[in-house]
DNA sequence: CGTACGTTTGATCTTTCTCAATAATGGTGG
DNA sequence: CCACCATTATTGAGAAAGATCAAACGTACG
């Protein structure tokens, strides 16, 4: 799940741009092939994006929905002092803003974390599909939702978790989802990531991230390779991070 | 703003109990005469709750969606160790679980505040008022979405916030729904909520946010009268809370 | 091969937590 | 209206998780 390398072939090539969000969209909600043909069919640009390129501001009023097609993505807000928060980290997939569909004025910034792509959607012919085609209606309220419980849950995360259970919780919300809604193979996950973004993420500073990996890496738990890490056992880390998927209202997992 | 005394005939036995709702849904997305009408007109039984009173519990699958019409509530979540962690609380008109309608398993607790009233409609004409009727469609949609972003905000809040600003944001952002959306007259708030409770929305201790009270005291920015918070400066707080209404789509306020 | 950015480490400092005891408050029954 | 009980608020002392500061080390990439 890393972002292609530039000028290499990338798989998602040969799958139709918007195809990556009905499958979503359909996991919550299943559609039929001709509603997933009514997603497909909106008009829309895709466009590849640089790591750290915003694809939404603070303040801003787009008319446009934007859907990650390849490539991770985080949102973010800036307190007063300049600190930042993470709010969430996007997939292949994922809606980077529904909401401008229904509010005017964004209250946060997207970002790319990787390289990667992104189809833009008018607002007017994705909501008219919304409004008109109960069940394309149904799958986007569903999503929403099912974003709101993960917001939910990082308030439990950064409220109430110590920093070691707080990163292990990250990191296995992250796997969970990639393995649930991504094309990735059950096994080893993967997350270019710097330690500074994951301290935003947390709650906590990136020296003591630094610290706490360290310590989930000596006890066995993940492995690093420069930016990347991944998982050798999922249940252990899992028992680490307190996390229990059921606020994810996904299909559960084999493991 | 407090809950009616027992007993005692309140305000709202003036006012037809949907008409809270439709109001709010209002603010964000103004309906039609007949729009409000209709959602009026959904098939609903009012109760009352008394405080502590459990309106919703993780595992839950509910048939039926709660408006809280009097009173407060708030929505928590428990840890693997039992901590708990307060998401948000509700003033009257709030629909405390739009979510039903779409999810089929509930990932938090809802619960009373205060004693109060709740009105519950079931999940099937409601969602049928939704789908068919795109105004309201839309309004939901938009309650939904600014509920979404006060997550956020509370991410923001817990994770990067000391707990002297933590305190006042909470303060600020209940103020400020209350007089937007409440029947409240401008100029001083009330918030009957314990520091334990306090705490648990804040990602504190007890204890911290006794000190932190009474330092806000001592400081003049809010008067306290048992477990009942006033504000005679308002903006003061604002800034002390690094109060910023964008995240509640709101109208501005005067102040 | 030098620069910029990210990681790692040590030493020290602060906020916030923990534990424990005492004081208020609100509600209840008499 | 009063005494009593349970909850909540307050305060102090000590501990700890995590922050801050500062420096050294790696690595990627132009």
């Amino acid at each position: 799940m890393l972002p292609p390398p530039r000028g290499r072939k990338h798989l998602d090539h040969y799958l139709h741009p918007l195809d990556r969000l009905a499958h979503k969209l359909d996991i919550h909600h299943s559609l039929s092939v001709a509603e997933k043909a009514a997603i497909r069919d909106l008009p829309h640009i895709v466009r590849w994006r640089e790591a750290q390129s915003y694809t939404l501001r603070e303040g801003d009023r787009p008319d446009r929905c934007a859907i990650l097609l390849s490539g991770y993505a985080f949102r973010h807000k800036l307190t007063g002092d300049g600190e930042r928060q993470i709010l969430s980290l996007h997939i292949p997939g994922d809606a980077l803003d529904f909401q401008n569909m229904f509010l005017e004025e964004s209250d946060h910034n997207v970002q790319m974390l990787t390289r990667g792509q992104v189809a833009e959607i008018p607002r007017e012919p994705l909501e008219e599909l919304a409004m008109n085609n109960a069940a394309v209606g149904r799958a986007i309220m569903i999503h929403t939702l099912v974003k709101a419980a993960i917001f939910r849950e990082w308030v439990v995360n950064v409220g109430r978790r110590d920093a070691r259970t707080r990163i292990a919780h990250l990191l296995c919300e992250f796997a969970y989802r990639l393995t649930t809604f991504g094309q990735t193979p059950t096994g080893s996950f993967e997350l270019p990531i710097t330690q500074e973004q994951l301290a935003d993420a947390t709650g906590l500073t990136a020296v003591h991230v630094n610290r706490v990996l360290k310590g989930l890496e000596a006890d066995g738990l993940i492995d690093r390779t420069r930016r990347i890490v991944s998982f050798p056992d999922w249940r252990m880390l899992r028992d680490v991070g307190d996390f229990n998927s059921r606020y994810l209202h996904a299909p559960e997992l084999e493991t």
